[in-house]
DNA sequence: AGCCAGGCCCTCC
DNA sequence: GGAGGGCCTGGC
């Protein structure tokens, strides 16, 4: 099925950019799991074309195209957020990346199992959690599994979170479930809440600090002002606003003050600029300069 | 061997 | 409020 689009958007970086961790490329092709469905998608002159199972195309289109968030408006928002040359050189080079709007409960564990971690290792984690605790999926050939909800996350142990490999992290993931499970937190009900409110209630939880917490609001939770700082984010704004990331007093700025500044200068899309900030540099490489 | 990976949490100042 | 150290695990 095709989902008709024209406007700026790179299908392959924007899945591949390290927002989501359950996508799987073979040359133009993507295979993941959204919505308890496979899907399979490719970029094509038309718009988006995707396949998928085990529920009906015509079903799950709407919630992919939200999923894409092709509704917005990615140039103005770039106009929006191009309020420099550094961050524009940044935009020129990934055109068409997006910010995803990700289920909340999957991005929350996702990202709590982030925590200082490597992209290649969250994904095996969650690969691994969907595996052992979701339902089983087919597509054709491809077999992958649902991620678990919040009450069959919950009636897992932290020793088998453990004995998948997400080491101290499993402690946080089954908190976290169980919370969440509980009803004392509503995930979904934030997507109505104001930013800071959002915030205080996530971080809440067990192994959600201020980055986690800001990457669940601006991938999931419809708060495009968000704006996690993560090693990357840090060195980037570093290197590239260095007469900004000083104090009064001469000391460096904490990770704590650099989101606040972030907000305040990028304005309402800093998530946007986040993203491809955070692209930019990470692409990079660890130790790569500028060039 | 040692450091690092999209941090969080706890302790101490 | 801010600095410092520990933490599972795997790769280089």
């Amino acid at each position: 099925m095709l989902i008709p689009f024209t406007g700026p958007f790179d299908l392959i970086t924007t899945l591949e950019s390290g927002q989501a961790f359950r996508w799987r490329r073979e040359e133009e092709w993507l295979t993941g799991v959204v919505f308890d469905n496979i899907i399979r998608t490719r970029r094509t002159a038309e718009g988006v074309e995707f396949e998928c199972a085990p529920d009906d195309e015509t079903a799950i289109a709407p919630l992919f195209r939200d999923y894409l968030r092709l509704d917005d408006d990615l140039e103005a928002i770039c106009d929006r957020i191009r309020v420099d040359d550094r961050i524009g050189a940044a935009l020129r080079r990934y055109p068409g990346l997006r910010v995803l709007r990700q289920e909340p409960w999957e991005c929350l564990i996702s990202f709590i199992c982030s925590a200082n971690n490597n992209v290649k290792r969250i994904s095996v984690n969650v690969e691994d959690i969907a595996d052992g605790f979701g339902r089983p999926l087919a597509l054709r050939e491809c077999r992958r599994s649902a991620f678990p909800s919040p009450a069959e996350l919950a009636q897992v142990e932290e020793g088998e979170l453990r004995e998948l490999g997400l080491g101290f992290r499993a402690k946080y993931v089954a908190g976290a479930a169980r919370i969440v499970a509980a009803g004392d937190l509503d995930l979904f009900a934030l997507r109505e809440a104001d930013y800071d409110e959002a915030l205080a209630a996530l971080t809440t939880l067990p192994g959600v600090g201020d980055k986690v917490a800001n990457c669940v609001l601006l991938m999931s939770l419809d708060k495009r002002e968000a704006f996690p700082v993560d090693v990357w984010i840090d060195r980037a704004l570093r290197e590239w606003y260095p007469e900004h990331m000083v104090r009064v007093d001469g000391k460096p700025l904490t990770r704590a003050a650099m989101r606040p500044w972030a907000q305040a200068y990028f304005g309402e899309f800093a998530g946007y600029a986040n993203q491809y900030l955070f692209q930019g540099r990470r692409l990079l490489g660890r130790r790569g300069d500028q060039s």
